[in-house]
DNA sequence: TCACGGAATATTTTT
DNA sequence: TATTCCGTGA
């Protein structure tokens, strides 16, 4: 049976993605495997809502990436026309920043609160870690990534930081109270300072939703139809929102994969989904099992893989596209044995046509590509690493928006220290003076004119007093405003860095952008939520000729995406899955949904590759078995071939 | 108190 | 590869 709706869309559709787009009211579970069309079925019930005349800003779709948000609404915008553009969507984390703007003061917040982006947040930890007076009497008091890895952790899981330490960072838990005591000053600046770092948006969102029911009813009553994107990687407090948004209409569908939740590290719980049916009673739940990505071989291994998971929905991926050749496990000699076979295999498959753009290596850790890096590099083979560069988590970037931040909120104290630490013969020490002086001062930025200095700092105060001068002195626009900071900044920057003109090229890209506000605190607020996916192409535009590059990704930066030809390395046990995650079922659990998402990758051809031994260097165990998630599977699905280094 | 250099070290990271 | 940490000397 067939429903017409009068929109091209659905002769694309099959039976399971048809009945998902054309379902009506209530809660909706779309579990949706690997490759199965997950987000044209989520473009068409959209774009199917606006076409029967759902007012576009009632739907609500909630992403955790912008750009998924922004490729779905643009592609139904497309199905059907730009009035999908309007559809709400955006990750949970803008979507809080946009209501928390709204109503910041129902909670005790300045509406102009700033947003502390991961570097930002570090940073503050770095300086109220090195306060806390009794952490200097500890030897390996941890360190501020690590810190702020517990205090997200706590947060996104609903738990406290007693129970994270003792859980997931047991050798710390002599240093528990030392601990608690940096979370807590690290909270309250936050609070002084009107600050929010990534998880404060969602906390602060769900407590002004659970305790303010007049807002709640408002808003909840706007979203008509709520639809969420990879639920599976939801945390505690984002089930939650999703709960308590949802709470007027009940119309809410959520789409994911248990089989692909490899977040937990973050506080994603793939509970989530499987305790959706009773959270949301009368849940209709609709799987999507045909998939249209890889061949019959690969999905038959793919299967198998996560056949042996313990808690999951079943579901059988089946395809209907014909042949293809059974995925290979390969023994190596050794890592660049391995790095070696790669680099041959992806030449011979490129002189059969396949673009270097179609094949990617995928890995569990960033580091684990460095030989083949290296190796690529002797062929000439052009690459890129996905998930390597932040443009906007660059120093240089960073630099210059910190003198931005100081004038926004002269009480910023990471900003300050970032912008006074750039100046000679200024330390930490010096830099903390000048901080004090301001704070104590109420001078705001001119806070730095009274302070007396050393001579030998003078020079440097002077050019950047210089610089607030002019640009206190008349009302700036925001581009003309960061032109003036990159002036001042381009002598520092050519000092600092050897490589000053890559860097000037994205100041100046900097530059470009920010000519799109005519508001600082937007502007500033949209780079720590939504930085701009910089293709930083221009680096690489002077290769044009060759435009089609290798992909070289971490597992988790591959998550959505597919390739012709897919090489998985290090497919060695303690290596995949790693050593760190065989202590315990769940952490096992999910490196085994790890390797699934890397192998369900392939369209065409899938290779796993392992160097025969390597010494862990942590525990100082050799391995030397592949990965148990395939060690066990019979020669029928995987064949299994050592190869010579002599061969390369 | 700062700057410099060398060494160590690294899960994964949509916000 | 690249970032960060620590010790040393000025």
């Amino acid at each position: 049976m067939k429903l017409n709706f009068g929109i091209p869309f659905q002769e694309s559709l099959n039976e399971a993605q048809l009945k998902a787009v054309c379902f009506e009211e209530g809660p909706l579970l779309v579990i949706a495997g690997a490759g199965s069309g997950k987000t044209q079925t989520l473009t068409c019930r959209v774009a199917r809502l606006v076409n029967e005349g759902i007012l576009p800003d009632s739907i609500l779709l909630l992403t955790f990436t912008r750009k998924a948000a922004q490729e779905m609404l643009q592609r139904a915008a497309h199905l059907l026309d730009n009035r999908c553009e309007k559809v709400s969507g955006g990750t949970f984390h803008s979507f809080a920043n946009a209501v928390l703007r709204k109503y910041a003061e129902r909670i005790g917040f300045d509406s102009g609160f700033s947003i502390l982006d991961r570097p930002d947040a570090e940073a503050l930890i770095g300086i109220l870690r090195k306060e806390t007076a009794s952490v200097s009497r500890y030897r390996s008091f941890p360190q501020k990534h690590t810190l702020l890895n517990i205090f997200s952790k706590s947060v996104n899981k609903s738990s406290s930081i007693e129970d994270v330490v003792f859980y997931d960072y047991p050798h710390l838990a002599s240093y528990l109270e030392v601990i608690a005591e940096v979370y807590k000053k690290y909270k309250k600046h936050k609070e002084d300072h009107h600050f929010m770092d990534y998880d404060d948006l969602l906390v602060h969102l769900c407590h002004l939703l659970k305790n303010d029911v007049g807002i709640r009813d408002r808003i909840s009553s706007q979203y008509q139809y709520i639809m969420v994107d990879e639920y599976q990687d939801t945390n505690r407090i984002q089930a939650d929102l999703v709960k308590l948004l949802s709470e007027k209409n009940k119309n809410i569908m959520v789409v994911g994969d248990d089989s692909q939740s490899i977040y937990s590290f973050r506080g994603a719980n793939f509970k989530n989904i499987m305790n959706f049916p009773e959270v949301f009673p009368g849940t209709r739940i609709i799987r999507l099992e045909e998939n249209y990505r890889s061949v019959q071989p690969i999905l038959t291994l793919t299967n198998a893989m996560i056949e042996q998971a313990g808690e999951k929905y079943t579901k059988t991926l089946f395809t209907r596209k014909k042949g293809g050749s059974k995925p290979a496990l390969i023994q190596a000699g050794s890592e660049n044995s391995q790095s070696r076979f790669v680099v041959e295999k992806i030449k011979e498959l490129n002189r059969q046509g396949v673009p270097l753009c179609q094949m990617a290596v995928l890995f569990r850790a960033g580091f684990h590509s460095f030989d083949l890096e290296m190796e690529l590099g002797r062929d000439q083979i052009p690459f890129i690493k996905m998930g390597g560069f932040k443009f906007m988590e660059s120093a240089h970037i960073k630099d210059v928006l910190a003198h931005l931040k100081v004038l926004v909120n002269p009480y910023d104290r990471i900003s300050w220290y970032r912008v006074l630490l750039l100046i000679d013969n200024i330390g930490p020490k010096t830099a903390q003076n000048i901080y004090e002086t301001i704070l104590k001062e109420k001078a705001r930025h001119q806070g730095i004119f009274s302070e007396k200095f050393r001579s030998s700092n003078k020079k440097g105060i002077d050019r950047l007093r210089d610089l607030f001068l002019k640009i206190d002195s008349k009302p700036l626009a925001v581009a003309e405003a960061g032109e003036a900071v990159v002036r001042y900044y381009s002598p520092i920057l050519k000092e600092k860095y050897d490589d000053h003109p890559k860097r000037t090229r994205d100041l100046e890209q900097l530059i470009t952008i920010m000519e799109r506000y005519n508001n600082i605190e937007t502007f500033l607020t949209d780079m720590a939520l939504e930085p701009p996916s910089i293709s930083m192409d221009d680096t690489f535009s002077e290769d044009v000729s060759n435009g089609s590059r290798l992909v070289l990704s971490t597992v988790h930066s591959a998550k959505g995406l597919e390739w012709h030809s897919v090489f998985i390395i290090w497919t060695l046990d303690g290596r995949f899955p790693s050593m760190q995650a065989l202590h315990r079922v769940e952490d096992l659990e999910e490196e085994r949904r790890l390797l699934y998402v890397a192998a369900t990758r392939a369209r065409e051809n899938l290779f796993f590759i392992y160097p025969m031994q390597a010494y862990d260097r942590g525990t100082g165990i050799l391995l030397n078995r592949p990965s148990r998630f395939l060690d066990r599977i019979s020669e029928d699905m995987l064949k299994k071939d050592a190869i010579d280094i002599n061969l390369f």
